[in-house]
DNA sequence: CTGGCACTTGGTAACGTTGACACAGCCTGG
DNA sequence: CCAGGCTGTGTCAACGTTACCAAGTGCCAG
């Protein structure tokens, strides 16, 4: 009577008391039950009932043969429906593959990201899928991760060497400004982060060179930068309140493009006694928002597909996992996949 | 030389044997170093690091005593912002409380969320908050969770006795509909769920019930049972182009508003041949939708903090977990909060 | 000088599970 | 009738970590 069910959670071993039998043909009963007898499985299912037996998972992982099952999945902001559609592609190629997706937030911040990663790591998950947090000096370490697989997703880091899906930005940013070129804009804004974070980066200079392309150099007014929806809103604004107001904006996110959205309707809406001469302001939004469409703004939107990003970037990870690769180091060159970016006008 | 450093992950020992001490100072040192001389730890860490050792987790959680520090937040559809936005508000509270947060996503189906707990609790998490799937017949069990506590929030499920977070649904939906009525409306459709979520249920009786209060009864043309996006365009088409069109909708969920906002735009702004005895509809909408109050539609927005409601389901969480309430049977009553909502016109 | 205490360190066992092996019983083919 | 295989079951040990206790060291008070 010394430790058995003392109200706490049960073991094998409780089972294998009630039932009658070893804990080893418990185990093999809740594997799949081979080379056991059928009415005996029957008992010890009925005890495992009884008991409200649930194998304990962190156990079975110490018996290092098998494997946790567990993909991780670390996001910059959990609020950003990007990364939940991002999620989404992750877990259906996740699941394909028999495993569960953990996803964790890093809030932007590396500090946190290295403590997730980190945590990953020792919770033994099979392989991690990251969109690094850039902006601190943290490269993420040499492979602070401990040989568990990284795929790095919609964003890169210098200096990492590892899988990654990343998206077109410059070439995608660059056609979308062409497009506003095409349509006559000279003054255009730009609204988004320049440095830190390598997508933000791209898209600036798919952005400034197909500005200079066309033999225009951007005005330093016109350069704004901002990360967050409120921000963004002030400094359209801000812009179009003032002297030599931009006739286009190139918004880099879409955080930042649900801002300048609202400022642009704002004043459209609210200044009815605007000169007729200063047509409502086009707008190009790396991104895709909902609703944005229908809002009789002249928009351009260079989107691509967040679901198919997740799913390929875990199409990376399970190459490497369960892939028919050399099993001696399997791992011998880095790969890249770009994602296309479409450009639509509305 | 039988199993130490063959390349695989490296354990207390390896670092033990590294430094010349005793696991057992490695894993004091790893644990805040009590009692451990300066210069001893100074030699294990050079060895962690050299090493790149980690702890692992898993067989540190077998010593039963040590909680794992996880929290499991298990929504319907992670690809709706509005679930993103719930993950921040159980992680902000979370992260007060030093715990970190798994994400799942049961995907709407009852079997993938019975999965979902029972691997959440097969991992020893030490808490759940779920946003329950319905629809099922499953009741998730009386306690699939072994003990593990679980906190609903959003729906409820009929016959559980569990702490839970809910949104004044029904009072609510009233409260929208009576804004709708007192604008003049009379043929109001409703689209969304009736049955199987308890939210939905809510709603729509909260609906039926400010139409019954002013002598309506709902018309069954009027009664339009979606769930997704393009269904409730499609169902909104149909209605204003049919012979007694509705003046104003009712869209219980997020999702079936985006479908609304957009049929409603096209009608707008593709038929403007339309007689000018028949204006633009109202929608009132269940739960807020970014830029929806831009787009120039008569909009009542029905909505409540998603971040509020994840932060209140997990104090309730913590409370039991953390909380000075009896050890013994520290749960006698299932407690219930109610989120307030606030009804807004555009 | 000695007894006791505080501080360090190591050995042993245990957490819950399962792989490897052992063994008993039965069946089949020679 | 027996060798060899297959089936069903149990015993043992190990996974990586840490709680517990014992033992060793140094220091100070008596």
């Amino acid at each position: 009577m010394a430790r058995s069910n003392a109200s706490s959670v049960p073991t094998v071993r409780d089972v294998a008391a009630l039932a009658g039998v070893s804990p080893m043909t418990v185990s093999r009963t809740m594997s799949g039950g081979l080379n056991v007898r059928p009415e005996v499985q029957e008992r010890v299912r009925e005890a495992v009932e009884k008991l409200g037996y649930r194998p304990n998972q962190s156990a079975r992982n110490t018996r290092l043969s098998k494997p946790t099952g567990l993909i991780g999945v670390a996001v910059t902001n959990l609020g950003n429906p990007y990364y939940g559609q991002f999620a989404l592609g992750v877990e259906d190629v996740a699941a394909a593959h028999g495993r569960h997706i953990v996803v964790g937030n890093s809030g932007e911040d590396p500090g946190r990201e290295g403590s997730l990663l980190a945590d990953f790591a020792a919770r033994q998950l099979e392989g991690v899928i990251l969109v690094p947090a850039g902006k601190g000096g943290n490269p993420l370490g040499p492979r602070q991760l401990g040989g568990v697989p990284l795929v790095l997703a919609t964003r890169t880091v210098e200096g990492v060497e590892c899988d990654a899906v990343l998206v077109d930005d410059a070439n995608g940013a660059a056609a979308g400004t062409a497009a506003l070129l095409a349509d006559g804009h000279r003054r255009i804004a730009f609204l988004g982060d320049v440095a830190g974070i390598s997508t933000a980066q791209s898209r600036f200079d798919g952005f400034t060179q197909a500005l200079a392309g066309a033999g225009i150099s951007l005005d330093p007014d016109y350069l704004v930068v901002v990360r967050e929806t409120d921000a963004a809103a002030c400094a359209v604004r801000r812009l179009l309140a003032g002297p030599n107001p931009p006739t286009a904006f190139f918004s880099a996110n879409n955080r930042t493009t649900v801002g300048a959205l609202r400022a642009i309707c704002e004043w459209r809406d609210g200044v009815p006694q605007r000169p007729a001469r200063q047509p409502v302001p086009a707008l190009a939004s790396f991104d895709d928002v909902e609703l944005a469409d229908l809002l009789g703004i002249p928009l351009t939107v260079m989107s691509h597909d967040a679901r198919a990003l997740g799913a390929a970037a875990a199409r990376l990870l399970f190459d490497r996992l369960d892939g028919t690769t050399a099993p001696a180091e399997a791992s011998p060159a880095p790969r890249l996949v770009l994602m296309p970016v479409t450009v639509r006008r509305y």
